[in-house]
DNA sequence: TTCAAAAATGAACCGTGATTCAAAAATAAA
DNA sequence: TTTATTTTTGAATCACGGTTCATTTTTGAA
């Protein structure tokens, strides 16, 4: 009997995920991703159903580790909404700052993908913002952030100006210090660009 | 002789705006486009080299507008940095606020057209933001806004977020509304979400 | 009413690349 | 070593949909 070597599949979502970011989903070649992985194209399919498929394992892994952390650092019972909000936003930088293609796999074809697999993504997505809308719901409460907002737009918004500097940073990771940017935006969503 | 009737181009282009946002680009279909815009499926192929010249045609159209109307704003001798801010998110809402699709599109194509289409559209998005950075280094020049922040990255940051906003609004516009979008928008970006 | 030239048509063509599958290779038990 | 079983392979298949083009339709001038 013969056992699967059993780190394939893993060599594949590593390729893939660097194939896709190169050339975006619809562009990206089995064949390509299999070369990568030092796969025949076949192989492929023994692990995955599809090319879609490949995809979604991408964004599984991905989310499930996303909101785990994210859920880590709101339940965390000593720090004020401030620091929470902090922690929310190491989050994404963490999880993208060790791989930049991962990074942008996720922002260029997170919207295809919820446009295509209705439900599962959006889910992953808004769950997500919850966190961050619960953060910024204490922070009212507790008089540290202005109750002005609607909860709704600010999660979008601060997703949305996250997710485009990553973006921007995983083009060209040297040009811009992630740190930097990770500082700044935690200065212009508490500060905005006002002098106080 | 004859002459072209000279709106089926307007046509091809409205529907494909309508389709290429309900499908993505790449799973939209000429087909498709022909039908919603009355029109057999080789006329697309009389007014547009390709499918991906569709598309072209659809970002020079828009980010012309983007850029003649953002310029006006910027060059605006009476405003200050301050209102000039709010005046050139204005218009990314005017823009996109009579026609959700083509916010959709906007959202959804730009990464992949500059990922396929290297030079011509990062050009036009750096020149928009370019705006958006000149109207900072006036607001900072003149105290208004601080100077502790890295210009590039604010406005990567800005444009993320409206961006985004932006996307979700067109997905379901009656739900929340685009002006107080826009309100929340100028608000946090000036104040962020600190109480002073 | 013709006629010529341009516009419009849509069925057929064709390239691409995802997917399949019969054969080969690898493995471990006998 | 042999054998049975599972994994791996990659060339052949096949579907899809973008694109083409011979034909038809429309138009306006003669």
């Amino acid at each position: 009997m013969r056992i699967k070597e059993g780190n394939k599949e893993k060599d594949i979502l590593q390729a893939a995920v660097k194939v896709f970011a190169e050339y975006g989903y619809h562009n990206a070649k089995i064949s390509k991703i299999a070369e990568l992985a030092n796969v025949a194209t076949g192989s492929v399919y023994v692990y995955f159903k599809n090319k879609k498929d490949v995809l979604l394992r991408i964004f599984e892994d991905l989310w499930e580790v996303l909101y785990k952390e994210a859920k880590k650092s709101v339940s965390s019972k000593s720090l004020t909404p401030d620091q929470k909000m902090d922690k929310l936003i190491d989050v994404l930088f963490d999880v993208f700052s060790v791989n930049p293609s991962l990074a942008i796999v996720f922002v260029n074809e997170q919207n295809h993908l919820i446009l295509s697999e209705e439900g599962k993504f959006q889910i992953f997505y808004d769950k997500f913002l919850d966190l961050g809308e619960i953060i910024l719901r204490e922070g009212i409460k507790a008089k540290q952030f202005s109750s002005q907002l609607d909860r709704i737009i600010f999660r979008v918004y601060i997703f949305g100006a996250i997710r485009n500097l990553l973006h921007r940073w995983a083009q060209d990771p040297d040009q811009i210090s992630l740190e930097k940017i990770r500082h700044n935006v935690k200065h212009i969503t508490k500060f905005g660009i006002s002098i106080k």
